[in-house]
DNA sequence: TAGTGGTCTAGACCACATA
DNA sequence: ATGTGGTCTAGACCACTAG
């Protein structure tokens, strides 16, 4: 085993074999029980985070990994059930267990829940419209958790459907994260955003919480939607994170649903 | 073990040991593969949907189940782990298992996902406003898997928040359903109109889908939740499931956002 | 103290993909 | 034929609750 692979510790066992504490002790000392599960999972999470794998590559099976880890493969199994229920790995029986990528089609309609009033759900074409440095605004500084005035990147862009514009949006990330990201490059590129993000900043998002509230189309909607002032709208406000729950991109959007509609999932 | 309780045939074993089908056999006569654990859960599921235990109740011990299906403990916890995850039944470690209840302040905004902007959650009160008997119209019939003009109960209410009318819904369920529902009992309820359809009728929603779009306020909606006409608000369909998918409720609903907000997680 | 769910292990075998 | 994830079992022990 490496040395910068550590194995884990059972915490009951250490604990008390050291004769420090007893069981109940450590409990009552504030030391927050974490099955050994979840300390690979941790570990694992680690990994995934460092770019040990990249997205779109297996990991080591499960086997590999309860042998660098000294546990169990059902341990390091139930690690990874985890993982794979937030959507992090994706399992494949007979092939093995993959970092998820936002490059595939089959995943291109996790962070976006627009879907057609009839008819199958369909590609989306981004027109990307500005893409600059700015100084972070007090409230998009807050949801970063950055400071106000930091510098930020920020996009616009506007997404169309069957060639009718239905998305505008503004995108604001720490400039700190997509050094070198230009106009040029976003118009050149084709596919998801995240897409990008992932392969060629080393920025993957794992989650995102969504508000959405109903607005009358202002001047800049209006324009670039080709609608009247005074449509009622869509706004979403999106904050994505990455491992660690930490905020890495805020999206401010505009949907047009005439056609189109919001789904979500009550479970 | 009672004669309504089976116990689970192992595929594998039933079929091989009866001579009639090899393993490779099995799957091209198109028998769809199921492991265990998930005959298990239907098992359980089935036990659900016909009362066996009730919302709020426990249901027997995992080794009583394991007992029951003569199936080890380790395949119970499997099938039992993924009502769970889908909320239908509750853990409590050291207490049981338990049917989940829609009367439970814990749960109330599982299938509510107004927000306000600022400040903690806040209980909503209802004000029912209609409940009749009328035909299926076409529309509502097609999501309700009925037929057109078959006889469905529609209520209409009002939500405030804070003492402020934010939302009013039509809502229609199968009048088979909820027979003997009156605009007096709704009236003299108290508490979630989901936990009344559970203890009154049996009928239970596991799950929902909401599709969402921003539209202006007509005069119903201008006049009940006293705004002007054309206000933006947000207009959320809901189907609502009980076990087997079968849809058993639509509500059209109008929500205004000026001070709250819906919230989607995206994972 | 007894009963419940929660964790961890070890081993056997099945299903699937690939070479 | 081999290696991967998927299922199932049996047993030991831990954590939590309640009588």
């Amino acid at each position: 085993m490496s040395s910068n692979t550590p194995s884990v510790a059972r915490q009951q066992d250490e604990a008390v074999a050291a004769g420090n504490v007893s069981p109940q002790e450590r409990l009552s000392i504030g030391a927050a029980f974490s099955p050994l599960y979840r300390q690979i999972k941790a570990l694992i999470l680690q990994s995934l985070d460092r770019g040990e794998w990249k997205p779109g590559e297996a990991i080591p099976s499960e086997l590999d990994l309860a042998a660098r880890f000294k546990v169990s493969q059902g341990t390091v199994r139930k690690a990874i059930d985890e993982l794979a229920a937030e959507n992090i790995l994706l399992r494949r029986q007979g092939k093995g267990t993959f970092v998820t990528t936002h490059h595939e089609e089959r995943v291109r309609f996790r962070f976006l829940r627009l879907c057609p009033d009839d008819g199958p759900q369909v590609g989306s074409d981004s027109h990307y419209l500005d893409c600059r440095r700015v100084r972070a605004p007090a409230e998009i500084a807050r949801l970063l958790d950055v400071k106000t005035g930091d510098s930020l990147v920020q996009i616009r862009r506007r997404l169309s459907f069957s060639g009718k514009p239905t998305i505008i949006e503004d995108i604001w990330l720490p400039g700190a994260l997509v050094k070198g990201l230009t106009y040029e490059r976003l118009s050149d590129y084709k596919g998801p955003l995240y897409g990008l993000f992932e392969t060629e900043f080393g920025v993957r998002m794992i989650r995102a919480d969504e508000k959405i509230r109903a607005v009358a189309a202002g001047p800049a909607e209006s324009s670039v939607l080709n609608l009247q002032e005074g449509t009622p709208l869509l706004q979403i406000e999106r904050v994505s994170y990455t491992y660690g729950d930490r905020p890495v991109e805020v999206r401010r959007g505009h949907y047009c649903t005439a056609n189109y509609h919001y789904l979500s999932n009550l479970n």
